[in-house]
RNA sequence: GGAGGUAUAGUCUAGUGGUAGGAUGACAGAUUGACAUUCUGUAGGCAGGAGUUCAAUUCUCCUUACCUCCACCA
């Protein structure tokens, strides 16, 4: 088939897309009999926000699927959609210029139900044109009732082991809007404030800037290296106006330096104080209700500024206040509206996992992390962990708890595996309540954290529960691929489930991705406005062209974002393009044969010392130094073997075509997992047909076709000679350019340093053509080649 | 504040206990029997300080800057 003159990647990669699906070429066939490759991959949540960042890291995996699919694994590649949580709720609330509370629980479901379809599509949409591999069919959305069953069986099946609770713990609120909010709704604000300081019994003084909590105070801190307040620790102190009594316990959270260097806890403050009652089990005493009302009798239902007001002057009034100070300090706000976040108690569920630490760090060594210092991370993190794991969220749009409370007596009933997935909103349990006997429940109206679900993948993927053959056949999986900053969350929390679940490991190997940064190394956000976004570089320069710029750093290294990049990329493509033209017109016929010429050896032996190293590199997930090993060959292919072999090339000798098809068609394998567009339309074009001529299977596409294996070995003298041609050769280029020649003018006469007549002798011919010389002879050589090589030259 | 990472030509990136490789840009030249989205060549670099060593860009420590995660001032 004739190639076109030029490529277009607007009409290839659409057309070899197309052929993709048409022919289902990445299918995951279960009853394959063939090895399994699992990937792991991260779900992107959806929040309507893709940027070039994303196309970074996942494509990263995507080489390595691609390598492995050729190295004969049945690989199993799904995608997923993380759609249920959080990010996705503020995308719609924006869009509709509403709020989950305004809407109502239901219709607000409904209506995110309705529109986050528009979002998936986008990012498969965008997945796809970058040739990501995935069987699609396989695809998953954390908001699907079979991801719902998954979640709810892991936490009935938690709960069966008796590693769930229920706890009462501090929640975010908002008292302006009246709702709950996670810690991602929250900012940083200075605001100014007044800081008063105390007089409390015994001569302690302390600071504070919300003196309207005092009736909550339960235990005073002070540090443990303070020596001024060494002599407190372990005594009681009496708490003004309201005369209770409180301990000082000492604890380094607290700055010496700040305010008295004596600290008030209330519960709850601020976090610090939620640590200190967890820490040390402290009373807890909450004195501000839902509607942000003080409800303490103390204060008569004031609001917190006016209760503020109220205890200053009181505390005046009573000779407690020393002195007062205008301070500015950091808050935190209501991303939305500006309000100091409040704190509430509400009964939460926990996974009860921290006695187990040394297990997970365990866990974490038996995978293999790429690169190894990720895994540092890790430990640091289960290491510093002091508490529970909250699995609990008071929002809206996630996965239910199966779970629902007697009306009378609190206690929860449990959804049966069978009935699942759930909606306690909706269904309702079978039977009485197993503690009193009533028969009036109300529903769990919290959902769960999304960690809790995204942290079951390999069980999602393994259709735990509907599907176990799945399970069965990929599970440990081979591979989980993800970024750097949710190694703590992701990463952890899924060795937790496997662990839980399985009693194993839930991946084999581990490769955490860097991140994608703008063109000044910034990172991309949207708060700065430099987010890069895909799609414009997608259209002008095509995938492939994109997919080098992200295959264009090691593992787990940031590389910026350079334009120049991208067409650096597309330089090679059209190089590699215009090569396969070359080699097609002039070497379309060819036959198997061995070659007697030294220049042919040469190659052969870099094509398997390329092969060796790709192989090696990639076994390692290092995809980048395995790019970079045949993208060196391909520019000695090109730039250097081609050149000089070109009048063999146009006197139609057949041993140098068969040596120029076979050099390139393992080129092409080996780009195939960077560039898969045109390699595939390559090979659809030219070596479809010849690929058992040359030693491979006739394979519908490329990318099912075998990863190039070593050829006949080239015995090291041999190549050692061929080598010393070659340098000889870029040496009378480079010779010709000092000296103005035209790169394909006459040379008259070489002579060739006489030590090396043994192995050069019989090349006579080679070197002539090489470089258009007309005479070749050994003697006594004027110019140093480098050590142990020198010629002359005449021109 | 804690943990981890990074620092290499104008720019982007490899790498090494002993002459630092590639890309891009700059400059010079060649070419029209695949490719001007070409080819050949030239110039240009190890953040700062201390230490270990015959030898440090590489190993150790400190400083500075940046990135990620965690904590965050009562």
């Amino acid at each position: 088939m004739p190639m076109e003159s030029r490529y277009d990647p607007k009409v290839v990669e659409g057309k070899i897309l197309k052929f993709w699906e048409d022919e289902q070429i990445y299918k995951f066939d279960i009853d394959s009999e063939k090895e399994v490759y699992s990937i792991d991959t991260p779900p992107p949540t959806v929040s309507g926000d893709i940027h070039l960042g994303h196309v970074f890291s996942y494509t990263q995996a995507e080489f390595i699927a691609r390598y492995k699919r050729m190295r004969g694994f049945s690989v199993f590649y799904p995608f997923g959609l993380d759609n249920n949580g959080l990010p996705t709720e503020l995308l719609i609330e924006k869009k509709f210029d509403t709020t989950a509370e305004k809407l109502g629980r239901e219709k607000f479901i409904e209506l995110v139900r309705n529109e986050v379809h528009i979002y998936n599509e986008l990012y498969i949409n965008l997945w796809k044109k970058m040739g990501v591999s995935s069987d699609w069919s396989l695809l998953y959305q954390t908001i699907s009732p079979q991801v719902q069953k998954v979640s709810q069986k892991s936490f009935l099946e938690l709960n069966k082991i008796n590693r769930t609770y229920r706890k009462e713990a501090p929640a975010l609120f908002c008292p302006k809007d009246k709702t709950t909010v996670s810690q991602v709704e929250l900012k940083d604000k200075m605001l100014k404030s007044k800081i008063i300081y105390l007089n409390f019994s015994d001569g302690v003084t302390i600071a504070t800037t919300r003196p309207e909590l005092l009736p909550a105070c339960v235990a005073i801190f002070v540090n443990p290296e303070d020596v001024k307040h060494k002599g407190l620790v372990g005594k009681e102190i009496t708490v003004p106006i309201f005369g209770n009594k409180v301990k000082v316990i000492a604890d380094k959270r607290v700055d010496p330096e700040f305010g008295t260097g004596v600290v008030m806890c209330c519960t709850f403050g601020d976090q610090t104080d939620i640590e200190w009652y967890k820490a040390y089990n402290l009373e807890l005493k909450m004195i501000i209700d839902e509607r942000g009302k003080m409800n303490h009798p103390y204060y008569n239902g004031l609001k917190i500024k006016e209760a503020r007001e109220k205890i200053i002057q009181d505390l005046k009034d009573k000779g407690f206040v020393i002195k007062e100070e205008n301070i500015e300090h950091n808050v935190n706000v209501h991303d939305r509206c500006g309000t100091e976040i409040e704190f509430l108690v509400k009964k939460q569920w926990y996974v009860r996992y921290l006695d187990l630490k040394e297990k997970f760090v365990e866990l974490g060594k038996q995978v293999n992390w790429y690169p190894p210092h990720m895994r540092v991370r890790l430990d640091n993190w289960i290491n510093g962990l002091q508490w529970d794991w909250s699995i609990s969220r008071q929002r809206f749009f996630g996965v239910y708890f199966p779970v629902w409370y007697c009306k009378s007596c609190d206690e929860p009933i449990f959804a049966d595996e069978k009935d699942l997935p759930v909606n306690p909103f909706v269904d309702s349990p079978k039977g009485k309540c197993g503690k009193c006997g009533s028969g009036e429940f109300v529903p769990e109206t919290d959902i769960m954290d999304t960690w809790a679900t995204s942290s079951l993948t390999p069980f999602i993927n393994g259709k735990w529960g509907t599907d176990d053959r799945y399970l069965k056949k990929i599970f440990p999986m081979s591979l989980r691929v993800q970024a750097h900053e949710i190694i703590s969350f992701w990463a952890f929390n899924t060795i937790v489930k496997s662990y839980f679940h399985m009693n194993s490991i839930p991946w084999k190997n581990i490769m955490i991705s860097g991140h994608g940064l703008d063109a000044h190394g910034k990172p991309m956000h949207k708060s700065e406005g430099n987010v890069v976004k895909p799609d414009g570089y997608l259209e002008k320069y095509g995938a492939d062209a994109l997919r080098f710029w992200t295959s264009s750093s090691v593992l787990g290294e940031d590389n910026s974002f350079q334009e120049k990049e991208v067409v650096t990329g597309s330089r090679l493509i059209n190089k590699l393009w215009n090569l396969t033209r070359f080699v097609e017109m002039n070497s379309a016929n060819f036959e198997k044969q061995k070659s007697e010429f030294l220049l042919d050896s040469w190659i052969i032996y870099r094509l398997n010392e390329t092969i060796k190293k790709a192989t090696e590199e990639f076994d390692s997930y290092d995809y980048f130094k395995a790019r970079n090993a045949v993208e060196r060959l391909f520019w000695e292919f090109t730039n250097d073997y081609l050149e000089f072999v070109k009048n063999r090339v146009y006197g139609k000798d057949t041993s140098v075509g068969y040596t120029l098809n076979l050099v390139l068609f393992d080129l092409i394998k080996m780009l195939s997992p960077f560039i898969p567009f045109v390699t595939e339309e390559i090979y659809q074009n030219v070596f479809i047909s010849n690929a058992e001529k040359l030693g491979s299977e006739k394979t519908k596409s490329i990318h099912t076709n075998s990863w190039p294996e070593e050829k006949e070995m080239v015995e090291e003298k041999r190549f050692d000679a061929a080598d010393k041609l070659v340098k000889i050769l870029l040496f009378v280029r480079k010779w010709k350019h000092e000296n103005k020649m035209a790169l394909n003018s006459d040379i008259t006469e070489i002579t060739i340093g006489k030590d090396l007549e043994g192995a050069l002798g019989g090349a006579i011919e080679e070197i002539k053509s090489g470089m258009n010389i007309k005479n070749v002879k050994f003697g006594d050589g004027d110019l140093e080649v480098e050590e142990g090589i020198r010629v002359s030259i005449k021109g």
